[in-house]
RNA sequence: CGGGGUGUGGCGCAGUCCGGUUAGCGCGCCUGCUUUGGGAGCAGGAGGUCGUGGGUUCGAAUCCCGCCACCCCGACCA
Protein backbone atom coordinates (compact mmCIF):
# COMPACT_ATOMS: atom_id res chain seq x y z
CA UNK A 1 0.00 0.00 0.00
CA UNK A 2 1.16 2.96 -0.66
CA UNK A 3 1.84 5.72 1.92
CA UNK A 4 1.40 9.48 1.74
CA UNK A 5 4.43 11.35 2.21
CA UNK A 6 3.52 15.18 2.69
CA UNK A 7 5.27 15.78 5.53
CA UNK A 8 9.18 15.39 4.56
CA UNK A 9 10.96 16.00 1.42
CA UNK A 10 12.14 12.75 -0.33
CA UNK A 11 15.48 11.68 0.33
CA UNK A 12 15.76 10.19 -3.39
CA UNK A 13 14.63 13.68 -4.41
CA UNK A 14 16.42 16.71 -2.39
CA UNK A 15 18.81 15.31 0.47
CA UNK A 16 19.39 18.11 1.55
CA UNK A 17 15.68 19.55 2.04
CA UNK A 18 14.72 15.99 3.46
CA UNK A 19 17.65 16.02 6.07
CA UNK A 20 16.79 19.47 7.80
CA UNK A 21 12.85 17.63 7.81
CA UNK A 22 14.09 14.78 9.26
CA UNK A 23 15.74 16.69 11.71
CA UNK A 24 13.34 19.49 13.00
CA UNK A 25 10.01 16.81 12.49
CA UNK A 26 11.91 13.91 13.89
CA UNK A 27 12.64 16.08 16.78
CA UNK A 28 15.65 15.66 16.97
CA UNK A 29 17.07 19.52 17.35
CA UNK A 30 15.65 22.82 16.38
CA UNK A 31 17.27 25.79 16.05
CA UNK A 32 18.14 28.48 18.76
CA UNK A 33 17.90 32.25 18.80
CA UNK A 34 21.69 32.27 18.34
CA UNK A 35 23.17 32.23 14.64
CA UNK A 36 24.31 28.99 14.04
CA UNK A 37 23.41 27.42 17.13
CA UNK A 38 20.91 24.14 18.13
CA UNK A 39 19.07 22.83 20.73
CA UNK A 40 19.50 19.33 20.44
CA UNK A 41 15.79 18.06 21.53
CA UNK A 42 15.12 14.96 23.79
CA UNK A 43 15.30 12.68 20.96
CA UNK A 44 18.85 13.86 19.42
CA UNK A 45 20.25 14.45 22.21
CA UNK A 46 19.75 10.59 23.16
CA UNK A 47 21.29 9.96 20.01
CA UNK A 48 24.40 11.51 21.24
CA UNK A 49 24.50 10.00 24.37
CA UNK A 50 24.73 6.83 23.05
CA UNK A 51 27.28 8.07 20.98
CA UNK A 52 29.02 8.80 24.19
CA UNK A 53 28.06 6.03 25.83
CA UNK A 54 29.20 3.62 22.99
CA UNK A 55 32.48 5.40 22.03
CA UNK A 56 33.37 6.71 25.18
CA UNK A 57 33.30 2.90 26.67
CA UNK A 58 35.97 1.96 23.67
CA UNK A 59 38.14 4.93 24.79
CA UNK A 60 38.03 3.76 28.05
CA UNK A 61 38.85 0.31 27.47
CA UNK A 62 41.53 1.49 25.63
CA UNK A 63 42.99 2.88 28.98
CA UNK A 64 41.88 6.73 28.64
CA UNK A 65 40.67 8.42 31.62
CA UNK A 66 38.08 11.12 31.57
CA UNK A 67 39.20 14.70 32.69
CA UNK A 68 37.33 18.17 32.01
CA UNK A 69 39.34 21.63 31.80
CA UNK A 70 38.16 25.01 31.42
CA UNK A 71 36.07 26.32 28.95
CA UNK A 72 37.55 29.79 28.76
CA UNK A 73 41.48 30.19 27.56
CA UNK A 74 43.47 33.11 28.16
CA UNK A 75 44.89 34.81 24.97
CA UNK A 76 48.08 34.33 25.57
CA UNK A 77 48.26 30.76 26.33
CA UNK A 78 46.35 30.35 22.99
CA UNK A 79 49.47 32.24 20.70
CA UNK A 80 52.22 30.05 21.96
CA UNK A 81 52.04 27.89 19.32
CA UNK A 82 52.33 29.53 16.08
CA UNK A 83 50.38 27.60 13.38
CA UNK A 84 48.22 26.68 16.32
CA UNK A 85 46.98 30.46 16.50
CA UNK A 86 46.78 30.74 12.68
CA UNK A 87 44.55 28.13 11.83
CA UNK A 88 42.36 28.91 14.72
CA UNK A 89 42.18 32.56 14.99
CA UNK A 90 39.76 33.61 12.64
CA UNK A 91 37.28 31.18 14.22
CA UNK A 92 37.70 32.16 17.56
CA UNK A 93 35.04 33.81 20.09
CA UNK A 94 36.29 36.40 22.59
CA UNK A 95 35.45 37.43 26.28
CA UNK A 96 36.32 40.76 27.00
CA UNK A 97 34.56 41.32 29.75
CA UNK A 98 34.18 40.25 32.73
CA UNK A 99 32.04 41.03 35.68
CA UNK A 100 31.29 44.77 34.55
CA UNK A 101 34.72 45.35 33.33
CA UNK A 102 36.85 44.88 31.16
CA UNK A 103 39.13 42.64 31.42
CA UNK A 104 43.13 43.02 31.33
CA UNK A 105 43.57 39.96 29.30
CA UNK A 106 41.04 38.50 26.95
CA UNK A 107 39.62 34.91 27.34
CA UNK A 108 38.66 32.91 24.32
CA UNK A 109 36.04 30.83 24.21
CA UNK A 110 37.92 27.27 23.52
CA UNK A 111 38.00 25.83 19.95
CA UNK A 112 39.69 22.65 21.42
CA UNK A 113 41.99 22.92 24.17
CA UNK A 114 45.37 21.53 23.44
CA UNK A 115 47.07 25.16 24.91
CA UNK A 116 45.48 24.79 28.28
CA UNK A 117 46.05 20.93 27.79
CA UNK A 118 49.33 21.46 27.46
CA UNK A 119 49.88 24.46 29.98
CA UNK A 120 48.59 22.06 32.63
CA UNK A 121 50.93 18.76 32.06
CA UNK A 122 53.85 21.25 31.96
CA UNK A 123 52.95 21.47 35.17
CA UNK A 124 52.13 17.67 36.04
CA UNK A 125 54.74 16.23 34.47
CA UNK A 126 58.45 15.66 35.58
CA UNK A 127 59.76 12.22 35.06
CA UNK A 128 59.22 9.40 32.81
CA UNK A 129 57.16 7.64 35.63
CA UNK A 130 54.24 10.34 34.73
CA UNK A 131 53.72 9.01 31.45
CA UNK A 132 51.85 8.27 29.15
CA UNK A 133 49.33 10.57 30.11
CA UNK A 134 45.91 9.24 28.84
CA UNK A 135 42.99 11.67 29.04
CA UNK A 136 39.57 12.31 27.12
CA UNK A 137 37.17 14.98 27.39
CA UNK A 138 33.39 15.23 26.40
CA UNK A 139 32.94 18.74 26.35
CA UNK A 140 31.24 22.24 24.15
CA UNK A 141 33.42 23.93 21.91
CA UNK A 142 33.07 27.15 19.87
CA UNK A 143 34.53 28.01 16.38
CA UNK A 144 32.84 31.07 14.52
CA UNK A 145 31.83 29.09 11.25
CA UNK A 146 30.76 31.65 8.64
CA UNK A 147 27.78 29.10 7.09
CA UNK A 148 26.27 26.75 9.52
CA UNK A 149 23.71 23.61 9.28
CA UNK A 150 22.71 21.36 12.21
CA UNK A 151 24.79 18.69 13.24
CA UNK A 152 27.57 19.04 10.27
CA UNK A 153 28.44 22.82 11.40
CA UNK A 154 27.13 24.88 14.38
CA UNK A 155 29.29 27.64 16.10
CA UNK A 156 28.76 25.57 19.33
CA UNK A 157 29.43 22.16 19.20
CA UNK A 158 29.77 19.18 21.17
CA UNK A 159 32.77 16.46 21.12
CA UNK A 160 35.00 14.39 22.58
CA UNK A 161 38.70 15.35 22.47
CA UNK A 162 41.27 13.06 23.62
CA UNK A 163 44.94 14.12 24.33
CA UNK A 164 47.49 11.80 25.47
CA UNK A 165 51.33 12.51 26.13
CA UNK A 166 54.23 9.95 25.39
CA UNK A 167 57.51 8.80 25.96
CA UNK A 168 58.87 8.02 22.87
CA UNK A 169 57.77 9.36 19.21
CA UNK A 170 56.62 5.79 18.60
CA UNK A 171 54.76 5.49 21.01
CA UNK A 172 52.70 8.61 20.13
CA UNK A 173 52.43 7.07 17.00
CA UNK A 174 51.24 4.38 17.76
CA UNK A 175 48.22 6.16 20.07
CA UNK A 176 47.51 7.85 17.06
CA UNK A 177 46.73 5.19 15.11
CA UNK A 178 44.90 3.01 17.50
CA UNK A 179 42.57 6.06 17.91
CA UNK A 180 42.12 6.19 14.23
CA UNK A 181 41.01 2.48 14.57
CA UNK A 182 38.97 2.80 17.13
CA UNK A 183 37.23 5.31 15.48
CA UNK A 184 36.84 3.41 12.77
CA UNK A 185 35.42 0.20 14.56
CA UNK A 186 33.23 2.24 16.21
CA UNK A 187 31.51 4.25 13.10
CA UNK A 188 31.50 0.87 11.11
CA UNK A 189 30.50 -1.69 14.35
CA UNK A 190 28.21 0.48 16.21
CA UNK A 191 26.71 3.01 13.43
CA UNK A 192 26.74 0.71 11.16
CA UNK A 193 28.45 3.61 8.55
CA UNK A 194 31.07 3.09 6.02
CA UNK A 195 34.18 4.93 6.43
CA UNK A 196 37.65 5.24 4.39
CA UNK A 197 40.56 6.04 7.20
CA UNK A 198 43.62 7.28 6.43
CA UNK A 199 45.90 10.48 6.41
CA UNK A 200 45.35 14.00 5.39
CA UNK A 201 47.25 15.92 2.71
CA UNK A 202 49.43 18.37 4.82
CA UNK A 203 47.19 21.25 2.93
CA UNK A 204 44.01 19.54 5.50
CA UNK A 205 46.51 18.88 8.58
CA UNK A 206 45.23 19.97 11.96
CA UNK A 207 46.87 23.20 12.90
CA UNK A 208 49.42 22.71 14.83
CA UNK A 209 50.25 18.85 13.77
CA UNK A 210 52.62 17.03 12.53
CA UNK A 211 49.90 14.52 10.68
CA UNK A 212 46.77 14.02 10.61
CA UNK A 213 44.51 10.92 10.11
CA UNK A 214 40.62 10.54 9.88
CA UNK A 215 37.87 8.97 8.88
CA UNK A 216 35.93 10.17 5.95
CA UNK A 217 32.16 9.00 4.84
CA UNK A 218 30.48 9.23 1.75
CA UNK A 219 27.29 11.01 1.69
CA UNK A 220 24.07 9.96 -0.82
CA UNK A 221 25.01 13.29 -2.50
CA UNK A 222 28.14 12.24 -3.39
CA UNK A 223 30.01 14.32 -0.78
CA UNK A 224 32.43 13.27 1.66
CA UNK A 225 32.33 13.98 5.76
CA UNK A 226 34.74 14.18 7.49
CA UNK A 227 33.68 12.18 11.04
CA UNK A 228 36.90 12.02 13.34
CA UNK A 229 40.26 13.02 13.21
CA UNK A 230 43.87 11.74 15.17
CA UNK A 231 46.48 13.82 15.09
CA UNK A 232 50.22 13.49 15.43
CA UNK A 233 51.45 16.54 16.97
CA UNK A 234 54.91 15.59 17.39
CA UNK A 235 56.77 17.75 19.81
CA UNK A 236 55.42 21.18 18.94
CA UNK A 237 53.47 21.71 21.30
CA UNK A 238 55.62 20.23 23.82
CA UNK A 239 57.50 22.83 22.84
CA UNK A 240 55.66 25.33 23.06
CA UNK A 241 54.91 24.64 26.58
CA UNK A 242 57.75 23.33 28.02
CA UNK A 243 56.43 20.00 28.55
CA UNK A 244 59.76 17.94 29.46
CA UNK A 245 60.28 14.67 31.65
CA UNK A 246 63.51 13.62 32.91
CA UNK A 247 64.18 10.12 31.52
CA UNK A 248 65.43 7.07 33.12
CA UNK A 249 68.94 8.73 31.58
CA UNK A 250 68.85 11.62 33.71
CA UNK A 251 68.54 13.76 30.25
CA UNK A 252 65.40 16.54 29.91
CA UNK A 253 63.29 15.28 27.31
CA UNK A 254 60.44 17.16 25.46
CA UNK A 255 57.30 14.40 25.31
CA UNK A 256 55.64 13.55 22.23
CA UNK A 257 51.69 14.62 22.08
CA UNK A 258 48.54 13.71 20.21
CA UNK A 259 45.25 14.83 20.47
CA UNK A 260 41.69 13.66 18.33
CA UNK A 261 38.21 14.11 18.13
CA UNK A 262 34.31 13.10 16.92
CA UNK A 263 31.88 16.01 17.05
CA UNK A 264 28.30 15.78 16.88
CA UNK A 265 28.78 16.05 13.37
CA UNK A 266 29.02 12.68 13.30
CA UNK A 267 25.08 12.42 14.00
CA UNK A 268 24.73 14.03 10.79
CA UNK A 269 26.79 11.52 9.01
CA UNK A 270 24.83 8.55 10.88
CA UNK A 271 21.58 10.40 9.47
CA UNK A 272 22.34 10.98 6.16
CA UNK A 273 24.13 7.71 5.48
CA UNK A 274 20.72 5.69 6.70
CA UNK A 275 17.54 7.34 5.90
CA UNK A 276 14.94 6.63 3.27
CA UNK A 277 11.80 8.59 1.94
CA UNK A 278 10.18 7.75 5.11
CA UNK A 279 13.16 9.54 7.40
CA UNK A 280 15.29 8.14 9.44
CA UNK A 281 16.79 4.96 10.10
CA UNK A 282 18.73 4.52 13.27
CA UNK A 283 21.05 1.29 13.92
CA UNK A 284 19.77 -0.54 16.94
CA UNK A 285 22.63 -0.02 19.10
CA UNK A 286 22.20 4.27 18.39
CA UNK A 287 18.98 3.84 18.72
CA UNK A 288 17.49 5.77 21.56
CA UNK A 289 14.39 3.85 21.08
CA UNK A 290 14.53 -0.03 20.20
CA UNK A 291 11.45 -1.32 19.69
CA UNK A 292 8.28 0.25 20.13
CA UNK A 293 5.19 -1.23 20.81
CA UNK A 294 1.62 -0.19 18.76
CA UNK A 295 -1.34 -1.39 20.26
CA UNK A 296 -4.23 -1.78 17.97
CA UNK A 297 -7.26 -0.46 19.88
CA UNK A 298 -10.93 -0.86 18.98
CA UNK A 299 -13.41 -0.30 21.75
CA UNK A 300 -14.55 -3.84 22.70
CA UNK A 301 -11.00 -4.81 22.93
CA UNK A 302 -9.39 -1.72 23.62
CA UNK A 303 -8.90 -3.59 28.08
CA UNK A 304 -7.04 -6.60 27.06
CA UNK A 305 -5.10 -4.84 24.36
CA UNK A 306 -3.82 -2.38 26.08
CA UNK A 307 -3.01 -4.68 29.01
CA UNK A 308 -1.07 -6.81 26.85
CA UNK A 309 0.59 -4.04 25.50
CA UNK A 310 2.11 -2.83 28.54
CA UNK A 311 2.90 -6.35 29.62
CA UNK A 312 5.15 -7.23 26.83
CA UNK A 313 6.44 -3.77 27.31
CA UNK A 314 7.59 -4.65 30.77
CA UNK A 315 8.85 -7.84 29.72
CA UNK A 316 11.09 -6.39 26.75
CA UNK A 317 12.75 -4.37 29.00
CA UNK A 318 14.51 -6.84 31.50
CA UNK A 319 15.75 -8.47 28.15
CA UNK A 320 19.03 -8.03 27.18
CA UNK A 321 20.34 -7.03 23.65
CA UNK A 322 24.11 -6.45 22.69
CA UNK A 323 24.73 -6.37 26.30
CA UNK A 324 22.74 -3.60 27.19
CA UNK A 325 19.01 -3.33 28.61
CA UNK A 326 16.33 -3.37 25.52
CA UNK A 327 15.47 0.20 25.13
CA UNK A 328 11.38 -0.32 24.23
CA UNK A 329 8.68 2.22 24.21
CA UNK A 330 5.01 1.39 24.18
CA UNK A 331 3.21 3.96 22.33
CA UNK A 332 -0.54 3.86 24.58
CA UNK A 333 -1.44 7.36 23.70
CA UNK A 334 -5.37 6.58 23.03
CA UNK A 335 -5.83 9.50 21.07
CA UNK A 336 -3.82 9.01 17.57
CA UNK A 337 -4.16 6.52 15.34
CA UNK A 338 -2.10 3.44 14.55
CA UNK A 339 -1.42 4.93 10.89
CA UNK A 340 0.18 8.09 12.58
CA UNK A 341 2.05 6.17 15.17
CA UNK A 342 3.65 4.24 12.02
CA UNK A 343 4.82 6.77 10.38
CA UNK A 344 6.03 8.77 13.35
CA UNK A 345 8.36 6.38 14.60
CA UNK A 346 9.51 5.28 11.11
CA UNK A 347 10.08 9.10 10.75
CA UNK A 348 12.07 8.86 13.97
CA UNK A 349 14.48 5.50 13.01
CA UNK A 350 12.76 3.03 15.36
CA UNK A 351 14.16 -0.19 14.55
CA UNK A 352 11.75 -2.57 14.74
CA UNK A 353 8.04 -2.14 15.69
CA UNK A 354 5.68 -4.85 17.49
CA UNK A 355 2.00 -4.56 16.16
CA UNK A 356 -0.43 -5.75 19.28
CA UNK A 357 -4.32 -6.08 18.43
CA UNK A 358 -7.22 -8.26 18.66
CA UNK A 359 -6.33 -10.50 15.67
CA UNK A 360 -2.85 -10.94 17.64
CA UNK A 361 -3.90 -11.69 20.91
CA UNK A 362 -6.41 -14.20 19.75
CA UNK A 363 -3.44 -16.41 18.17
CA UNK A 364 -1.21 -15.36 20.72
CA UNK A 365 1.64 -13.44 18.55
CA UNK A 366 2.48 -9.99 17.68
CA UNK A 367 3.40 -8.46 13.85
CA UNK A 368 7.05 -7.13 14.29
CA UNK A 369 8.40 -5.16 11.20
CA UNK A 370 12.11 -3.84 10.82
CA UNK A 371 12.33 -1.05 9.76
CA UNK A 372 14.83 -1.02 7.39
CA UNK A 373 13.15 -3.26 4.86
CA UNK A 374 9.38 -3.02 6.46
CA UNK A 375 9.48 -6.88 6.28
CA UNK A 376 6.57 -8.04 8.43
CA UNK A 377 6.37 -11.32 10.50
CA UNK A 378 5.10 -12.96 13.72
CA UNK A 379 6.59 -13.70 17.17
CA UNK A 380 4.54 -15.54 19.77
CA UNK A 381 3.62 -13.85 22.47
CA UNK A 382 1.27 -14.78 25.75
CA UNK A 383 0.25 -12.61 27.94
CA UNK A 384 -1.26 -14.86 30.34
CA UNK A 385 2.00 -16.79 30.31
CA UNK A 386 4.30 -14.36 30.36
CA UNK A 387 6.44 -15.48 27.64
CA UNK A 388 8.16 -14.45 23.76
CA UNK A 389 9.84 -14.93 21.53
CA UNK A 390 12.98 -12.99 22.86
CA UNK A 391 15.49 -14.74 20.90
CA UNK A 392 13.88 -13.82 17.50
CA UNK A 393 13.53 -10.11 18.33
CA UNK A 394 17.14 -9.98 19.00
CA UNK A 395 18.00 -11.36 15.81
CA UNK A 396 15.69 -8.90 14.11
CA UNK A 397 17.29 -6.35 15.94
CA UNK A 398 21.00 -7.49 15.02
CA UNK A 399 19.67 -8.34 11.55
CA UNK A 400 18.74 -4.48 10.99
CA UNK A 401 22.08 -3.53 12.58
CA UNK A 402 23.82 -5.63 9.92
CA UNK A 403 21.93 -5.41 7.03
CA UNK A 404 22.58 -1.23 7.27
CA UNK A 405 26.07 -1.82 7.54
CA UNK A 406 26.15 -4.29 4.24
CA UNK A 407 24.00 -1.56 2.69
CA UNK A 408 26.70 1.55 3.84
CA UNK A 409 29.35 -0.43 2.98
CA UNK A 410 28.24 -1.23 -0.41
CA UNK A 411 26.84 2.20 -1.30
CA UNK A 412 30.62 3.35 -0.51
CA UNK A 413 31.90 0.66 -2.82
CA UNK A 414 29.61 2.44 -5.28
CA UNK A 415 30.38 5.50 -4.84
CA UNK A 416 34.79 4.94 -5.25
CA UNK A 417 35.54 5.44 -8.79
CA UNK A 418 39.08 5.03 -10.26
CA UNK A 419 39.73 7.75 -12.99
CA UNK A 420 42.68 8.09 -15.18
CA UNK A 421 41.94 11.51 -17.14
CA UNK A 422 41.08 14.96 -15.39
CA UNK A 423 37.86 15.03 -17.29
CA UNK A 424 36.72 12.22 -15.70
CA UNK A 425 38.00 13.22 -12.14
CA UNK A 426 36.07 16.22 -12.32
CA UNK A 427 32.79 14.41 -13.22
CA UNK A 428 33.86 12.03 -10.71
CA UNK A 429 34.07 14.87 -7.74
CA UNK A 430 30.88 16.33 -8.62
CA UNK A 431 27.66 14.22 -7.48
CA UNK A 432 29.19 10.90 -8.19
CA UNK A 433 31.57 10.03 -4.81
CA UNK A 434 35.46 9.44 -4.21
CA UNK A 435 38.19 9.68 -6.96
CA UNK A 436 40.74 7.31 -6.55
CA UNK A 437 43.55 9.03 -8.13
CA UNK A 438 47.01 9.39 -8.21
CA UNK A 439 49.10 12.70 -6.70
CA UNK A 440 52.04 13.77 -7.19
CA UNK A 441 52.02 15.18 -3.78
CA UNK A 442 52.40 19.28 -3.88
CA UNK A 443 50.34 22.03 -2.56
CA UNK A 444 50.15 23.75 -5.88
CA UNK A 445 48.54 20.58 -7.35
CA UNK A 446 45.96 20.22 -4.74
CA UNK A 447 45.35 23.72 -4.85
CA UNK A 448 44.93 23.63 -7.97
CA UNK A 449 42.58 20.87 -8.37
CA UNK A 450 40.99 22.45 -5.47
CA UNK A 451 40.31 25.47 -7.42
CA UNK A 452 39.31 23.75 -10.66
CA UNK A 453 37.03 21.72 -9.02
CA UNK A 454 36.19 22.28 -5.68
CA UNK A 455 37.57 19.02 -4.69
CA UNK A 456 40.67 18.07 -2.31
CA UNK A 457 41.97 15.22 -0.98
CA UNK A 458 40.45 13.78 1.65
CA UNK A 459 42.46 10.40 2.91
CA UNK A 460 45.71 8.98 1.40
CA UNK A 461 45.59 5.17 0.47
CA UNK A 462 48.15 3.84 2.15
CA UNK A 463 51.68 3.40 1.09
CA UNK A 464 53.64 5.30 -1.66
CA UNK A 465 53.40 5.22 -5.47
CA UNK A 466 56.57 3.40 -7.59
CA UNK A 467 56.66 6.45 -9.39
CA UNK A 468 55.58 5.01 -12.46
CA UNK A 469 51.82 6.76 -12.37
CA UNK A 470 51.21 10.28 -13.61
CA UNK A 471 49.90 12.45 -11.33
CA UNK A 472 46.14 13.67 -12.56
CA UNK A 473 46.39 16.87 -12.65
CA UNK A 474 50.24 18.03 -13.53
CA UNK A 475 51.25 14.53 -15.24
CA UNK A 476 54.34 14.15 -13.15
CA UNK A 477 55.38 11.05 -11.42
CA UNK A 478 52.77 10.35 -8.53
CA UNK A 479 53.86 10.02 -4.89
CA UNK A 480 50.54 9.11 -3.75
CA UNK A 481 47.22 7.09 -4.95
CA UNK A 482 44.78 9.89 -2.77
CA UNK A 483 40.56 9.42 -2.67
CA UNK A 484 39.68 12.84 -3.59
CA UNK A 485 36.07 14.38 -3.24
CA UNK A 486 34.13 17.57 -2.38
CA UNK A 487 33.48 17.89 1.52
CA UNK A 488 31.11 18.85 3.52
C1' C B 1 32.39 36.97 4.29
C1' G B 2 30.59 37.68 -1.32
C1' G B 3 26.19 36.56 -4.74
C1' G B 4 20.97 35.10 -4.72
C1' G B 5 16.43 34.13 -1.97
C1' U B 6 13.02 34.07 2.24
C1' G B 7 10.78 36.05 6.90
C1' U B 8 2.67 36.99 7.67
C1' G B 9 -1.15 32.31 14.23
C1' G B 10 2.66 26.12 16.04
C1' C B 11 3.85 24.56 10.55
C1' G B 12 3.21 25.52 5.14
C1' C B 13 1.54 29.50 2.30
C1' A B 14 -1.76 33.70 -0.22
C1' G B 15 -1.96 38.96 0.21
C1' U B 16 3.20 43.10 -1.03
C1' C B 17 4.18 44.79 -7.65
C1' C B 18 -0.24 49.17 -7.84
C1' G B 19 -0.60 51.55 0.53
C1' G B 20 -7.20 52.13 2.16
C1' U B 21 -12.88 48.98 6.53
C1' U B 22 -12.76 43.66 11.14
C1' A B 23 -5.18 40.23 7.43
C1' G B 24 -7.19 35.12 4.49
C1' C B 25 -6.42 29.66 3.34
C1' G B 26 -4.63 24.52 4.36
C1' C B 27 -2.48 21.57 8.15
C1' G B 28 -1.88 21.39 13.33
C1' C B 29 -4.23 22.71 18.24
C1' C B 30 -8.90 22.62 21.81
C1' U B 31 -14.16 20.48 22.71
C1' G B 32 -17.88 16.82 21.35
C1' C B 33 -19.57 12.57 18.70
C1' U B 34 -18.27 8.73 15.38
C1' U B 35 -13.48 6.25 14.45
C1' U B 36 -8.74 3.31 15.14
C1' G B 37 -4.46 -3.23 11.41
C1' G B 38 -0.56 2.65 7.18
C1' G B 39 -0.61 9.78 8.71
C1' A B 40 -9.44 9.20 10.42
C1' G B 41 -14.44 11.99 9.54
C1' C B 42 -17.99 15.64 10.84
C1' A B 43 -19.45 19.85 13.79
C1' G B 44 -18.10 23.80 16.87
C1' G B 45 -13.95 26.77 18.80
C1' A B 46 -9.19 29.21 20.27
C1' G B 47 -5.02 31.48 18.21
C1' G B 48 -1.59 36.34 14.33
C1' U B 49 -0.56 43.12 14.26
C1' C B 50 2.57 40.76 9.52
C1' G B 51 11.24 39.14 11.75
C1' U B 52 13.04 43.78 14.04
C1' G B 53 14.23 49.18 14.54
C1' G B 54 13.49 53.63 12.22
C1' G B 55 11.40 56.67 8.20
C1' U B 56 7.56 58.40 4.44
C1' U B 57 2.09 59.07 4.72
C1' C B 58 -4.28 61.25 6.83
C1' G B 59 -3.38 55.87 6.67
C1' A B 60 1.92 50.73 6.05
C1' A B 61 2.01 43.43 5.96
C1' U B 62 2.31 46.50 1.38
C1' C B 63 6.84 52.11 -0.14
C1' C B 64 12.21 53.63 1.71
C1' C B 65 16.66 52.78 4.97
C1' G B 66 19.23 49.96 8.81
C1' C B 67 19.65 45.49 11.57
C1' C B 68 18.66 40.19 12.70
C1' A B 69 17.64 35.16 11.43
C1' C B 70 17.10 31.14 8.06
C1' C B 71 17.80 28.71 3.05
C1' C B 72 20.76 28.01 -1.70
C1' C B 73 25.59 28.85 -4.34
C1' G B 74 30.72 30.19 -3.45
C1' A B 75 34.98 30.99 -0.08
C1' C B 76 36.39 29.06 5.11
C1' C B 77 36.08 24.94 8.51
C1' A B 78 35.16 19.11 12.60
Amino acid sequence: MDIELKHIAKRSENLSDWYTDVILKGELADYAPVRGCMVYREYGYAIWERVKKLLGQRIIDAGHQDVYYPLLIPRSLLMKEAEHIEGFSPEVAWVTIGGGEKLAEPLAIRPTSEVIIGTMWAKWIGSYRDLPILQNQWANVVRWEKATRPFLRTLEFLWQEGHTAHRTENEAREETRLILDIYRDFAVDDLSMAMLAGKKSDSEKFAGAVETYAIEGMMPDGKALQCGTSHFLGQKFAKAFEIKFLDDDNTEKLVWTTSWGVSHRIVGGLIMQHGDDNGLILPPRVAPVQVVIVPILYDETKAQVLEAAQKLGLLLKSHSVFDEPLRVHADLDETTTPGFKFSKWELKGVPVRLEIGPKDLAKSQVMAVTRDDRAKRTLAFDPGAGTFELEALTGLLAGVQQRLRERASQELSSRLFKVESFDEFKETVTGKGFAVAAWDGTDETEAAVKEATSATVRVLKKGVTSGKVACIYSGRPARYIAYWGQSY
